[in-house]
RNA sequence: GGCGUCAUGGCCGAGUGGCUAGGCAAAGGUCUGCAAAACCUUGUACAGCGGUUCGAAUCCGCUUGACGCCUCCA
């Protein structure tokens, strides 16, 4: 019997403004899309946050049972530098001024996101759709809304009519906004717009003839608004109604309210049933932003290249650091926040590796069952891994009470206690349960204590100790590291 | 200016109308030839001012501050 009928999961609604009981379409099955990234440079550690918290969240629903499709979208084109009407593609953009091929700019970071969210141990989604491969069904969907009214043409661009919309719908019910108030506080834009209404939006936008991302269309050459991809993939992958929408908190608007107005104009109801929204993580108290300059890159971090932390870090210890605040608070990137969160895993790590040496009675004097209630519970409640990692923690005490001899477990008690702890751990939070740091200060130190181990072997040896030699050359094979002996001396590899 | 979120002990970070969050740090202890490590024990904190209440840090109001969105951003 699948976990999901036992435990019930309630997570918070964005568009209710509340925690809700969540209740899939199919029973069993979910639908998840999550808005990825524009690869028009390398993800920062902010836009990896967002990507790593929908991960947790994957990993539990599937953990529960659930058959869950993952579609994550990369954007290659349509996102503009900004809503003005010269605004530029950002691809296009990054490709004109590196002299390369959207492509290559597109291939190039894509890649770097692959590669990155591997170092972070998510797993990639069921579907990963791209916006330049569903070009012909961001055409026909356009079809349909200037059918249905809701889209007008103008100049070979077209554009959503927010006013239009808004009088048979609620258009910003997810941003708590309201039309009159954003018509009185709209900022003049300086050139004169070809749109209707300043809160009208692109869903295609001519291109100019130096533009060099462009399709044919309808309306002439060009290339689609940014919203409407994931209108047309989660659709197309998910259907017209599907159960979790995610993405960071600054998308909720304007990106996520278009997709919510181009769904129901299109398809005449609400596309989504449960909106979820990542908060940001800032670095010295400021949002972590590619356009502010105010970011760290993963790899600085692993290699300990930066400005902000006095050591590297691995992925591992990152990703439990962002574990340790719950998914929608704003997490604060620090030196001493993420040194803290490094000690602690590696405690968890110790106590979880005694684990299969404790010593079973007959009868337990500790309630597995209660422990693991609550861990289920802290999940349960909008996926909460604060709490999760408490618990995990009041794991390890156990574990350290029974190692003692002061608290007894049974054989049963342990094989579940195990189980689920390792679950919890290593396949919900996705850490792994070790893992190398590419710190070349760390390789400095265990390089000096290496040396200091092996020159002691040889004293050992020289004294004819070989009790000890042995036990060293063998000791250090047990644990993964193999003592090389040649003529100019002694070096190790691990194995 | 509009909308929204948040203010918790040295640091990070949960939660709750009355009962221990947890981690890091710190102090004491066990262990140890000495250290280190490890493990155990210890924290009554919740921005300020009012109000509701038998009781609020938790609910309401105001003040102050921070952050996010309103323009591209995960």
């Amino acid at each position: 019997m699948p976990l999901y009928q036992d435990e019930k999961l309630r997570l918070y609604n964005s568009i209710a403004g509340e925690k809700q009981v969540f209740k899939p379409i199919h029973e069993g099955q979910i639908g998840m899309y999550v808005c990825g990234p524009t690869v028009y440079s390398n993800v920062h550690l902010g836009n990896c946050r967002t990507f790593i918290s929908f991960d947790m969240i994957y990993r539990y629903l599937t953990h529960l049972g659930y058959k869950v499709r993952y579609v994550r979208n990369i954007t290659d084109a349509g996102h503009l530098t900004d809503d003005a009407d010269e605004g530029e593609d950002k691809i296009s953009k990054k490709a004109r001024l590196e002299k390369l091929e959207p492509m290559e700019v597109v291939q190039q970071y894509t890649l770097d996101f692959h590669n990155v969210m591997q170092r972070f141990n998510t797993i990639p989604p069921s579907i990963e759709p791209t916006a330049t491969g569903h070009i012909v069904e961001q055409i026909e969907i356009i079809k349909t809304i200037i059918e249905k009214g809701y889209a007008y043409q103008i100049n070979g661009s077209v554009y959503f009519d927010v006013l239009k919309f808004n009088k048979d719908h609620q258009y910003g019910k997810l941003s708590g906004r309201n039309i009159e108030d954003m018509i009185t506080s709209t900022r003049e834009l300086e050139s004169q717009s070809e749109k209707q209404s300043p809160q009208d939006f692109a869903l295609w936008k001519k291109a100019s003839p130096a533009h060099i991302m462009r399709w044919p269309s309808p309306w002439g050459d060009g290339f689609p608004g940014w919203h409407l991809e994931c209108t047309v993939m989660s659709s197309k992958y998910l259907g017209e109604t599907f159960d979790i929408h995610g993405g960071g908190m600054d998308l909720k608007f304007p990106h996520h309210e278009c997709e919510i107005a181009q769904g129901e104009a299109a398809h005449g109801h609400s596309p989504v049933n449960y909106w979820l929204h990542a908060n940001m993580l800032t670095l010295e108290g400021k949002k972590m932003s590619k356009s502010t300059g105010n970011s760290i890159l993963p790899q600085e971090l692993f290699s300990g290249d930066n400005d902000f932390m006095e050591k590297a870090f691995s992925p591992s210890i990152v990703r439990f650091f962002m574990m340790q605040a719950q998914y929608r608070s704003v997490l604060d990137f620090s030196n001493d926040a993420i040194l803290a969160a490094e000690k602690g895993l590696t405690r968890l790590r110790d106590a979880i590796a005694l684990l299969d040496q404790l010593q079973v009675s007959s009868k337990s004097s500790v309630d597995i069952k209660a422990w693991s209630d609550k861990a289920y519970a802290a999940m349960n409640d909008d996926f909460n891994t604060p709490i999760l990692i408490a618990e995990l923690f009041e794991g390890a005490k156990i574990i350290h009470s029974i190692n003692e001899e002061k608290e007894t477990i049974s054989q049963k008690d342990l094989d579940y206690f195990e189980t689920t702890i390792k679950a919890f751990l290593y396949d919900v939070l996705g850490i792994k349960n070790s893992d190398a740091v590419e710190d070349v200060k760390g390789t400095q130190h265990i390089d000096a204590a290496m040396k200091l181990i092996i020159d002691l072997r040889a004293t050992a040896r020289a004294r004819k100790d070989f009790d000890t030699s042995d036990k060293i050359r063998d000791e250090l094979q047990a644990a993964g590291i193999q003592l090389k002996d040649s003529s100019e001396g002694t070096t190790y590899t691990t194995i």
